[in-house]
DNA sequence: GTCATGTAGTCGATCGTCGT
DNA sequence: ACGACGATCGACTACATGAC
């Protein structure tokens, strides 16, 4: 029985023009990219874009619609997109500061906003020092920062410590909001909260690069992938961005957040709140609530525009409210 | 408009270290 | 012992966007 014919993109190694060509066997596809790039059907291949596998006509059968293939001629090699992208990066970084300063004298007359955001783009990506770390090898990336910070790393755990600061406030100032009887329960834990925080230093860890891998959230050079909104396991959009490559990235980096999953404010210290009210003799899980305030257990790194301010709708898990009683007597 | 989600920055008090 | 200096930290301000 004759395969109905699915859609596929094929390109040459020579030029990234795409075609899109239909076949229903991997014979059939074959001899249509020949047909179309003018190469001849003995010794020619088809191979997936994306890594250089060669295709079999098993493999081809499983492929989905509209998969990038290249159709390589008799003696052609294809190693997949990333030595594409690695050939640009090569010749761009050789003529690195060529390039620049050809790109800058182009932006100073350029008046067209398109072409003007490509060049001001071209320039940002090429004048990166990615690898400098302290003060003195990359003075433009400290500009308008307080004198005290003296490498890249100290100032982004800074960063990351205040936003930790910050939510611990927020706990701290909701106890207005708590009942009477309750306050200094809900202080008890706040304390315990606090002494926590402050011995993992404020989990200032999360944004420096020079972490242990374990307790960071970037890789070692810096870059740091958005985690996709609250309630999806992925970035969409595929957001990076490397805070200590140059002082715009820096600034840039500040409009990223740190979304709590469960929210902080709708649920995580209501619920707290509630929990010292309604402890029946039961001891609060503070960990548990400590968790969810300041670890990366309920927080996502992400892009401003992953960053979903609607009502997420979700609660703290009711059964790690409180400490399970103890089921044997502690021996001092 | 108000309140929620986040963010950065300034100011001043306090703490800790270092040199005299 | 004392002062200088930097680091730390909380209080505060200001900003942006989204939901209602």
């Amino acid at each position: 029985m004759a395969e109905p014919p699915r859609p596929f993109r094929v390109r040459g190694v020579g030029s990234p023009q795409k075609f899109g060509v239909a076949a229903g066997t991997l014979r059939g596809l074959l001899r249509k990219g020949c047909r179309l790039l003018q190469l001849p059907l003995a010794g020619s291949r088809l191979c997936l874009y994306e890594d250089g596998t060669e295709l079999t006509e098993s493999y081809f059968r499983a492929l989905p619609p509209q998969t990038e293939l290249v159709l390589l001629g008799p003696g052609q090699s294809w190693r997949g997109c990333a030595s594409d992208i690695e050939r640009l990066l090569a010749a761009l970084s050789s003529h690195r500061d060529a390039v620049v300063e050809a790109a800058r004298k182009l932006l100073t007359d350029e008046r067209a906003p398109r072409r003007q955001k490509l060049l001001a783009d071209l320039i940002h990506n090429l004048s990166e020092n990615i690898l400098a770390e302290d003060k003195e090898d990359d003075k433009k990336w400290f500009e308008g920062l307080e004198s005290r910070f003296k490498n890249k790393s100290s100032y982004m755990r800074h960063s990351c410590e205040s936003r930790m600061r910050g939510y611990m406030r927020e706990v701290s100032g909701f106890i207005s909001n708590v009942h009477p009887a309750a306050r200094d329960a809900y202080r008890g834990v706040i304390d315990l909260m606090a002494d926590k925080l402050k011995s993992v230093k404020y989990n200032g860890c999360y944004f420096d690069r020079t972490e242990e891998e374990a307790a960071r959230l970037c890789t070692v050079e810096g870059w740091f992938s958005c985690q996709g909104p609250f309630d999806r396991d992925d970035c969409p959009c595929k957001h990076s961005i490397n805070p200590y490559s140059n002082r715009e990235s820096r600034i840039l980096f500040s409009t990223w957040n740190l979304d709590h999953i469960i929210e902080k404010k709708r649920a995580v210290v209501p619920e707290l709140a509630e929990a010292v009210k309604t402890h029946d003799g039961r001891e609060v899980n503070w960990e548990y609530f400590y968790q969810l305030l300041f670890t990366l257990d309920n927080l996502k790194l992400v892009h401003i525009a992953c960053h979903k301010k609607t009502t997420h709708n979700l609660s703290c898990d009711k059964t790690k409210i409180y400490r399970k009683r103890k089921q044997n007597h502690e021996i001092s």
